[in-house]
DNA sequence: AGCCAGGCTCTCG
DNA sequence: CGAGAGCATGGC
């Protein structure tokens, strides 16, 4: 058998079976405004790159099924080899990103006494809300998104992750990983700055992850707790972090879907554009129209952001 | 040209 | 303590 060289680009393919229903178009289309060294979504190709085991694999996913019948093929290319067991690392990442064996059909039940939030799931059937690679991504792209326009907030985040990102190149082209807390907290303020950060926002994200770094702190152990309001405690008492970072992170980074941001501007808006006639609404009224929707309120949140930004009509 | 945008902390009074 | 200023950049 011959040995990879080093160097040698290696490409494996990766078959997935997601539960249906599942569009991956609709699904990554989130992304067709990302950038091509980051990740994007691009004439039916997502692609962004992973991390296994410490080392970077770029990560081409396409569709070759139906909604119903879903099916995709993932191209996994890097410089060494790819082992078995790396394969199967990356099968679960993919299917993490994408949420692929959430059972969709109990979120559709759940909906069918919400004539708004039913009618616009008949023309968003097979929608997920993909996930960041890792909780901190989430978090450290919540904390970024504080305040500022998503427009604004995307733009720094890119900058963000191609000055301290970890980058591996396939052929001729260069892709970025989100850094790690071991890389960012080892930037300085003054660093970040330069990327667009206010003084207050480089604290926050040193600070946290210098709490990673150091194993003060442990995103990962927020997945197996199943108490929301304790994940939101905890998150809450670190500096820089609010609880609507807090609930964007969970959302985002955990596939969490019992809560959801309701002091969220954005998310205001598009519940009284869908439910109050774009009359303005408080974050306690947002929160009661969400409770019907119970433990699938972040997920619900998703499909009517997703169906303004795509103006659709309830 | 300002003014605002999917918040949060710190500082006053 | 509660209210209010300050923050960074890009788009309108």
């Amino acid at each position: 058998m011959l040995q990879t060289m080093e160097g040698f680009p290696t490409n494996v393919q990766l078959p997935l079976r997601p539960v249906p229903p599942f569009d991956f178009d609709l699904s990554a289309q989130i992304f067709s405004g990302g950038d091509r060294q980051v990740q994007k979504y691009e004439k039916g190709e997502y692609w962004q790159v992973i991390r296994i085991n410490g080392r970077l694999i770029l990560a081409v996913i396409r569709s070759l099924g139906t909604v119903d019948k879903p099916k995709l093929l993932v191209d996994l290319k890097t410089t060494e080899r790819i082992s078995d067991n790396d394969r199967r690392k990356a099968e679960e990442i993919i299917v993490s990103l994408f949420n692929l064996k959430l059972y969709l059909k109990s979120f559709y039940n759940r909906a069918k006494d919400d004539k708004v939030l039913f009618s616009l799931i008949q023309k968003l059937t097979g929608l997920r809300s993909p996930t960041t690679p890792t909780v901190f991504e989430g978090l450290i792209s919540s904390i970024i998104e504080q305040q500022i326009s998503l427009n604004v907030a995307h733009t720094l985040e890119t900058r963000i992750v191609k000055t301290f990102g970890d980058a591996l190149q396939v052929d001729t082209k260069v892709y970025f990983a989100f850094p790690t807390p071991q890389k960012l907290a080892s930037a300085t303020t003054e660093e970040l700055r330069e990327c667009g950060l206010s003084l207050r926002k480089a604290e926050y994200i040193l600070n946290v992850a210098g709490l990673i770094a150091h194993q003060k702190l442990n995103l990962d152990d927020f997945q197996n707790c199943e108490n929301a309001d304790e994940i939101i405690r905890e998150l809450d008492r670190i500096r820089g972090i609010g609880v609507w970072t807090a609930e964007l992170t969970m959302v985002r980074g955990m596939h969490k879907f019992d809560v959801m941001p309701t002091d969220d501007l954005g998310l205001r808006r598009c519940i009284s554009h869908y439910y109050r006639n774009d009359q303005k609404i408080g974050s306690t009224e947002a929160r009661d129209i969400a409770e019907k929707w119970g433990k699938w309120k972040g997920l619900a949140c998703f499909y009517l952001i997703m169906a303004e930004r795509l103006g659709i009509i309830a």
